[in-house]
Parts: C-alpha cells; structure tokens; sequence
RNA sequence: GCCCCCGUCAUCUAGCGGCCCAGGAUACCGGCCUUUCAAGCCGGCGGCGCGGGUUCGAAUCCCGUCGGGGGUGCCA
C-alpha cells in the first residue's frame, strides 16, 4: 500500500481565496491524518494570468494558516521541479511522444473560428463542443494552414461513444458518455500545455494518490482520466520522463483516485468570488481573524466531525478528518460564525498572547510602532484583559483603545450631546480634584474615588461615570473605565478631564 | 440547449428505515446581570422544496417534478 501522496496546486493569479484555502486544508488534512506528503505544486502555464508576487502571496497565506508542505516551492522533494514553468520539457516531451502515437493531433482553427462555430452550434440547438473538423487532416491541408501562417493548437482524440467511471470519495459513482466531451486542446498555439496536459502529467509523474479538488473542476476528470490511461499504458510517461531527464515515478505509483469538494458560495449561492466581498485570506489576517480559527472554520465548510463538535485545533483536524464526511453541497461562506469562533478563540488567550496578537493590528493603524515602545507594550499588555470579552476579531480593538495612544482626544459630537451636559461640570471638577488626590493611583482607589463624586454630586454611577469616560476617550464606549485609567498616567487622566469641562452645555 | 452535481431551521450542519412530532452551532428575539460596550447565564423563534410510490414504519429507499449550481474555453 503506497504513501498517501496528495497535492494543492493553486495558479497563481490574484490572491489565494477561501475556496482554495479549504481545498489546500483538507489535502493537507488528509496527508497529515495518513502521515503521508503533502505536495505544494504551483501552476503558471497560462502566462497571461500568472505573476510572481501572486505566487509568494499564496505561499505566504499558507504559511500563516500553517498549512506546511513537504514538498515544493523551497522545499526540495524527489520528483520536482515543482513550478510547472520549470517543467516545460517535460510536457514537450510528453506531447510529441502523443503526437507520434496518432494519440493527438495539430488543429489549426484560430479562436475566432471556433467561437464562431460554437455560436453557430448553439443557435442550431447542437451541443457547442469541438466539431472535430480538423481531426484527419491530410498533410497538404496541414502544409496549406500552415503557409498561411496559422499556428496549431494539439488536441486529444477523445472515443466518439462509450461511457466512463469513476469512483469519486465524495460523490460516489459518476459516469459520463464520451459523445458529450469533443477532442479537447493540449498544447496552446503559444506552444505551452494546458491545465489538463501539465495537471495530469505531473499528478502521475509525482505519484499523487488522490486528487481534491474543487467541484468545478469535476467535469474535467474524464479528460484526465483519458490522458493518465494513455499516458501510462504505453510507457509514454515514463519515456518522457527519462527522455526529459525528470526523476522517475515513484516505483509503486499507480493511478491518484479522485474527490471533487462542494463549492463554497457567496449570498446568492453562485460561485464565491471578489464581488461577493473579502474572498482573500489575507483580508481576513489584516482584519484580525486568528489563523488557527480559519483552519477550524474553514474545515466546517463542508465537513463535520459528529455534527455537534465544532471548536477543533489543527491537529484535533488531523486525527479525524476523513473524505468520506464530507458532504457535497455547496456552503455558503457565513462569516457571522467565523466572527462568533474567533471571539470565543480570542477568549482563550491569555493576556501575552493576546497582546501579541494585537501589535501587528494596532501598529497597521498607526497606533504603535512595529517593535511597539516599552510603555506601549505594558499598555497592551495591561489592556488585554479588558479586551478579551469584548472583541471577536482583533481590529475592532482599535477605535477602543485608540484614544490611549493619541495626544490628541477625538470627542464625538454624539458623545458630547449625549453625556457633557449639567451636571457633568459638577461631575468632572469633582472628580479632577478627587483623583488629583489619590494617594495610590490603582484600580481599586479610583473606582473609589469616581464612587464617590456620585455621591457627591448625587447622581447615579452610570451618570457619572459617563462624563469621565466621554472626556477621557471622546466616546461613551470604552473599556471598563476604573482599570483603563489605571494604565494611563494620573497627569493624562485629569488634564483631559479638565480640557472637557469646557466641553459641557445646557 | 446538452452533460454533470446538489436540495434538512436565515446560515454551517447531524441524520445514512424505527433512538427524530428532527439534534448542535451561529444569527435573531426576550429576560437576568450591569459604570458604557461587551461577556456570562436562562428562555424563545425557526427546517426535512413539492408530488407520487415502496414499507407495519421515510428526512432517510425508488420515480417524477420543481429549484439551485457547476461545466460546456488555446482559464483552472
């Protein structure tokens, strides 16, 4: 029984999204759960879309999920390369080995007329595939395109009738007739391969065991499934492979199985995509979603353990992720939940991890320096456990505890109206004078001594609370206002009472 | 159009013939608590798309129907 051997193989154009983040979580799942290898493969033969920075990007997005792989991209394995633009000998080789088997021929139609023929096929009510016009081309026909210059693209002969089957480890058995899949292109007129020529090749020459996917890519498995056949019942790979100089397929290699994952939905249940909102990992990392709450709800998506355990670290994942739970409808990318998950992960921290968490956030925000200064890192620390309960992800941190790291307070108008009014004068002298003479500046003297300027003024606490608190942070939502004061300083703290009396109205 | 996939509370899901007049979580609503905002605790609302079968018995099996999605590319 060979090792499992399973892949993510993004293409690198624009972000690594949700979607794939998923399909990258559960290989990685399920090569962890089997202690078999996980293979990072990045797929850039579409040199139109692709770019380097797209790449690293992916790779970082992976790296703060924790999704480590154990062969690709700076980790060297025995069947790379693993950059499919570093292969492209290998899919030469494969292609001509193809060609001189009859198995694929050149075709010469441009792009113009194909959709013209596909258009003209769906207006007479015909299926829109490839016609197979130029399947048999005689060589003067072949010489005629090519004296008018027209560069060939290389299909697949596909059967004409017949069926063909899969076991699939999410959907079960799909069968599928041939007559509804035409001859399909492998090599571009640009002369690089397409997803199905360099997908299958290196899927086999790497020995991957199962392919996971998305379950739109689950009407090319029949192609592939062709492909693979033809490649190995004739050698044709391994010929290649050695005529190319790649290392051999691993020795007990055989054919991947296959699993098609549901998709994951926007609102309106189409495909998740840009328009859809925040669909790139990394917008979730800058709002501060924590790593580990994205993997335990990424895996939610689509599969469950018993139906009533949610909350699972990555290795709880790991011990009992399997495909056979994983449903095959399409979710809908509720972040309502991921929110509530992360407040309650946010939960568990204790006050240094916490604070730690929070730098990166409160320094995106200008708030802090990216080595935070001494002060302000014991501010942090001192104002993680007041922030704990109260948010779920790490940036609705900043309008709290913003007010703490500015000179300069920002009353808002709806604060002032509401909270600086009469008595609030009486309220704000009393209690500059009452904590001007504090003897100890702790929590516990100032609670005290805000307790007692109610008295004094003879108002209830929330009625003289608020008045502080509006001067001290220029809103009336802050952290619990006793132990916030605590971690400013006391001259801070009784100028800014000050500042806001003249504030006060009516 | 054709092919394929899918259909349990608003959302993620459990359920694979009786344990379900359907369970959990999130969201929402109400109460308690309370210095703001939260948190916490307690309670509540809410679903098997529809129609036929099969069966003593169906959310679970079969057929049909409707609805949604994916594909139909020299994208992946």
């Amino acid at each position: 029984m060979p090792g499992t051997r399973v892949r993510f193989c993004p293409a690198p154009s624009g972000w690594l999204h949700v979607g794939g983040a998923r399909t990258a979580l559960f290989n990685w799942l399920w090569a962890r759960r089997t202690g078999g290898d996980f293979v990072l493969r990045i797929e850039d033969t579409d040199a139109d879309r692709v770019s380097a920075e797209s790449a690293e990007g992916m790779l970082e997005a992976l790296r703060w999920l924790g999704l480590d792989w154990d062969e690709g991209p700076g980790v060297d394995g025995p069947h790379g390369p693993y950059v499919q633009s570093d292969r492209r000998l290998l899919y030469e080789q494969v292609v001509n080995l193809l060609l001189k088997a009859d198995l694929a021929y050149d075709a010469y139609e441009t792009p113009e007329e194909l959709e013209a023929a596909r258009e003209r096929a769906a207006a007479e009510g015909r299926p829109p595939g490839y016609d197979g016009a130029h399947r048999d081309l005689s060589d003067e026909e072949r010489h005629r395109y090519q004296r008018e210059g027209r560069r060939p693209t290389i299909r697949l002969r596909t059967p004409d009738e017949g069926t063909v089957a899969w076991d699939d480890e999410v959907r079960g058995r799909i069968t599928i007739d041939w007559s509804t899949i035409g001859d399909f292109v492998i090599w571009r007129a640009d002369e690089t391969p397409t997803y199905y020529l360099a997908n299958t090749v290196d899927d086999l020459a790497m020995g991957i065991t199962l392919v996971a996917r998305g379950e739109d890519l689950l009407s090319a498995t029949p192609r592939q499934l062709l492909l693979g056949d033809l490649l190995l019942r004739d050698r044709l790979l391994d010929d290649a492979l050695s005529a190319a100089s790649y290392p051999g397929r691993p020795a007990d290699a055989g054919r991947p199985g296959w699993a098609h994952l549901p998709i994951i939905v926007g609102a309106d249940r189409k495909k998740l995509s840009k328009r859809h909102g925040d669909v790139a990992i990394d917008a979730y990392r800058r709002a501060g979603y924590l790593p580990e709450v994205m993997v335990n709800f990424l895996a939610l998506q689509g599969w469950s353990w018993d139906g009533v355990t949610e909350r699972m670290t990555a290795d709880d994942l790991a011990d009992r992720f399997s495909f056979d739970r994983v449903g095959s409808n399409p979710a809908y990318f509720d972040t309502d939940k991921l929110r509530a998950m992360n407040g309650d992960r946010i939960k568990e921290l204790d006050d240094g991890e916490l604070a730690e968490r929070l730098q990166p956030i409160l320094a995106d925000a200008d708030l802090i320096l990216v080595p935070p200064e001494p002060e302000h890192a014991r501010l942090i620390l001192g104002l993680a456990p007041l922030l704990r309960e109260r948010i779920q992800i790490l940036s609705e941190a900043v309008p709290l505890v913003a007010p703490l790291f500015r000179e300069e307070v920002v009353h808002e108008d709806a604060a002032v109206a509401k909270h600086l009014r009469a008595p609030a004068d009486r309220v704000l002298d009393a209690a500059a004078a009452a904590l001007e003479e504090l003897e100890e500046w702790d929590v516990a003297s100032i609670h005290a001594a805000l307790d007692g300027v109610a008295e004094q003024v003879g108002v209830g606490r929330g009625k003289a609370f608020q008045p502080v608190r509006v001067a001290v942070f220029g809103s009336a939502v802050s952290p619990p206002l006793p132990e916030t004061l605590a971690l400013l300083d006391r001259a801070t703290v009784v100028a800014r009472i000050r500042a806001a009396r003249d504030l006060v109205h009516g």
